[in-house]
DNA sequence: CTAATGCATGAGGAAAATTCATGCAGACCT
DNA sequence: AGGTCTGCATGAATTTTCCTCATGCATTAG
């Protein structure tokens, strides 16, 4: 009869196999590949019911390797030493895999830093960089695998998009008990940022998208911040009134830093967009940056 | 960094490696390894991901290696057949593995033959023999690796109890629908067997056990068979009662084949016992072996 | 005799592999 | 050209596998 239930047993049993040879010990070995003993002793049954027989003699002290376990042991160890070899010397064959991004200051400060530790530990062989830019550069250049940024429509051939923003007023929730009518918001300052012209997060326009009377009202003379985080950070501290958009705030809202002001929102027509060089779509560490991106973003959407 | 998410990949995703480079085609390779076209792909991606660069090119008219891929092929056939050889060796160096049974016919017939086409088809590698034997061999001879055998208490060193039975009557449905109380016991014949002494499985002592009057009434006289099972066969036509322990007849009170007649039942102080040759007792088919009968005797325990 | 060490066992849950259903692209065929 | 066919990719759902937790048993040391 003699059939083979299947070419080779799991790889994780001649793991296994190999570190209690070498430990002369189940507890000891399964410390080495940082498992419980419970699963070596698995292991180890389970390659000796696949062979048909013991590899180790069992007893006070230890265990031993049987005449079975002894013939096996140099090929097993050979064998996947080779097999380490090669595998290591392919992906070495490619160098580190580099992976630049380009983002704007607020994307990269309020949604992408937060997140990016979880993909740099899911991929610790990526060397990761991030470059902030205060301006979009038209062409992704040399120095960039991917960039994102916000954008209105599929203006780049395959970009892809992350965020279905809209946009709101929010404030600290002190701010919101004190002055939780919307008569407060002339009471407070309404906090504006300089990159508001381009990313149109511009507190007349947005009052007169939702109430149609943005003449009968002044929207000038808040302060005036550089960035958007350094608007918010003021914003947070209870410094007034800024107008967001959600994906921006979704950490600080979920923690209680910032609380939305009103219900009015608009729908942005501008969304965060996912770009990625045609000619490196194909490299491992971009497709695994995509995939977790787009992932991230789901929740978002 | 360059730091090593674990030090092999998955050994189906070589296996599938190996396959693709052969057949130059995701789904060949599929077919050859037994699992859909779906999993070869997955796996290829994986291994791609794991080494950081593709393996193949895909195009049209089937796929074709990639330098990277072409360099790693060799090591991974070589190494992969290695460990294939030596574990092969290892597993025909034990021989073909025998299980060699002793029991009862009763036993055989009834419990054992119906259930162990399942362990044939979980073991086929193993050559399993029934023997069936009338008297039971006092000492488990060398052409015998477990034997099963009903006996009271722990005859044998390191045996373990099967089956926790009763004794009870039973007879064909039609007639328990013509004769359904209890004198109908004396207008059909009581079927017996000629081992009925050694198991003692006897009308005069069940009926004594459970009323008391055994002295009142006539219990002789009843057909006799040569064995259980054809007791047995009789009394599912319609022959007659038959006296039974409850193992062997759970099949047929399943399939309404029989029918318990009385409700009244005497726990049996004999069960049946799995004895294994001490010697054998690691062997891998014979731990095989074990495990699977006393989990097959659980429900009926 | 009791405690301590080391492996075994089985149930339960977490993680991984596979399949199902579907999409997309190129090639071949009228 | 347009349709159809072949071949691989993708994502969700499922099945299977694997690991861990809790516990048991045997041996040895104190």
């Amino acid at each position: 009869m003699q059939t083979l239930p299947s070419g080779l047993p799991p790889l994780q049993t001649l793991r296994a196999f190999t570190a209690v040879a070498r430990l002369k010990s189940f507890t000891m070995a399964a410390d080495d590949l940082a498992v419980t003993q419970t699963a070596v002793s698995h292991q180890i049954a389970q390659l000796e019911d696949w062979i048909g027989g013991r590899l180790f003699v069992r007893d006070r002290r230890g265990v031993e390797l049987t005449p079975l376990g002894q013939g096996l042991l140099p090929d097993v160890v050979g064998a996947l030493e080779n097999l380490e070899q090669a595998l290591g010397r392919a992906r070495r064959s490619l160098g580190s895999p580099k992976l630049r991004i380009s983002t704007s200051p607020e994307f990269a400060t309020q949604w992408l830093t937060p997140r990016l530790t979880g993909f740099c530990d899911a991929h610790p062989e990526v060397d990761v960089s991030v470059t902030v830019q205060y301006r979009r550069a038209l062409v992704v250049n040399d120095d960039i695998d991917v960039a994102i940024w916000l954008s209105g429509g599929m203006l780049e051939r395959g970009a892809e998009r992350l965020t279905a923003d809209e946009e709101f007023a929010v404030c600290a929730p002190e701010l919101a008990r004190e002055l939780p009518r919307r008569e407060g918001m002339r009471t407070a300052p309404l906090l504006r940022y300089e990159g508001a012209r381009y990313t149109v997060l511009d507190w007349r326009r947005w009052h007169g998208q939702i109430y149609g009377d943005s003449d009968k009202h002044d929207f000038d003379g808040g302060p005036s911040y550089r960035t958007f985080p350094e608007m918010l950070d003021a914003c947070r501290s209870g410094a007034g009134f800024a107008l967001v958009r959600s994906s921006l705030v979704t950490d600080d809202l979920a923690a209680g830093r910032l609380v939305r002001c009103f219900t009015e929102s608009v729908v942005s027509d501008l969304q965060y967009q996912l770009v990625i060089m045609p000619s490196r779509r194909e490299e491992a560490q971009i497709r695994a940056f995509r995939h977790w991106i787009l992932e991230q973003a789901k929740p978002a959407a």
